[in-house]
RNA sequence: AGGCCAGUAGCUCAAUUGGCAGAGCGUCGGUCUCCAAAACCGAAGGUUGGGGGUUCGAUUCCCUCCUGGCCUG
């Protein structure tokens, strides 16, 4: 786990080399075909040369979830242990990593219906209005919620719409974790963050020489795509998108890429902080592939035998 | 060289007739149960270019210097 531009695809990589790995990417933009130069996806060489999962899953119109990531990675992780080789997760969607971990409680799953009917509600009485109709239905779960959190007031009215039972209490019921395997969590996090927000930079301006823009506009060609789409709200493409809708300029692409891009590693970095028993390590030591490798060999041995 | 305009938070800009210096963005911290590279919440940050003067009180008025821009020669 570690924040964007922490150097986890290369330390997997050497990992590879060393333990027989098989890499499940745990990033919730990477998993979008076609998107290849915004995600920092590896090169076609590299995914040839070593295994990689849920990279390329879906199209660029459809989306994906935590539930449906947690379900992809558990049918990979038995197929990889059958195979004799060990699941190598790597990414910095660490909403993924917690669900895969804890589990979800059974909720009915997203329905993109009554969504875009809640959208609409939305769009004439604001928020506001309906997290006070959520706190009619189930005022447990409006106390906790902002007015303003439209995503979550969405889901618990949605949830509330389908079961026509109030999300707390399905939360309520204790929830089956099926994980039967041992995590060994490792982080890489920088000792120092402005060396970070550099590597950011660097990258992002790296991203547009290779083509950023003409990736984007070719998918706007190839598919009905819409910026409020999940992957268009991706880091890079959002701002992109506003560039070739002549919105903003080559320079506020470049400042307002970057700085989105910085936000995310933040966010990235406060889940490590909240996450335990996570070893961390300087993504910015020259030898940090070699710690990490040492680190494992040291740990490896103690394990029981994984089963399932 | 002379004239005019501007200088306020890291950036872009507000601040009624002189009355406690604000916003957006960024930065930092946090929340997170089927969109999470999302969505949301909170905090810090300013000797108002420097110095002097008028005033109970100056970002605001006066003088001077500095810096940047425009115009004239």
């Amino acid at each position: 786990m570690g924040p964007t531009a922490s150097g986890k695809s290369a330390v997997a990589l050497d990992l590879v080399c060393e333990l027989p790995c098989e890499i499940i990417s745990v990033d919730s933009a990477q998993v979008y075909r076609h998107m290849d130069i915004g995600t920092a996806k590896p090169d076609t060489e590299t995914l040839k040369a070593a295994p990689h999962h849920l990279i390329d899953v879906i199209e660029p119109d459809d989306n994906y979830s935590a539930a449906r990531f947690r379900d992809d990675a558990l049918t990979l992780m038995r197929e990889i242990s059958e195979r004799g080789n060990i699941p190598l997760l790597v990414g910095g969607t660490m909403m993924y990593f917690k669900t895969l971990l804890e589990g979800l409680s059974e909720l009915p799953a997203a329905d993109p219906a009554i969504r875009m009917v809640i959208d609409t509600m939305a769009e004439e009485s604001g928020w506001p209005a309906l997290h006070k109709e959520l706190a009619k239905v189930d005022p447990e779960t409006a106390a906790r919620l902002e007015p303003n959190d439209s995503q979550r007031v969405q889901r618990a009215l949605e949830v509330y719409y389908i079961s026509n039972k109030p999300m707390s209490a399905f939360l309520k019921k204790p929830k089956y974790v099926y994980f039967p395997y041992t995590a060994l969590k490792i982080a890489l996090v920088p000792s120092d963050r402005s060396e970070l927000h550099d590597r950011i930079a660097t990258r992002f301006e790296a991203m547009l020489e290779l083509g950023l823009i003409g990736e984007l506009r070719k998918l706007r060609a190839t598919y009905a795509l819409d910026p409020d789409m999940p992957s268009m709200r991706c880091v890079g493409y959002r701002q992109a998108w506003e560039y070739l809708d002549g919105k903003i300029g080559l320079a506020t692409l470049r400042e307002q890429g970057v700085a989105a891009t910085r936000q995310l590693a933040k966010r990235q970095l406060t889940w490590l902080r909240a996450m335990k028993e996570v070893t961390e390590f300087d993504c910015l030591a020259e030898d940090l592939s070699e710690q990490v490798i040492a680190h494992l060999w040291r740990q490896l041995p103690k394990q029981e035998p994984v089963k399932g």
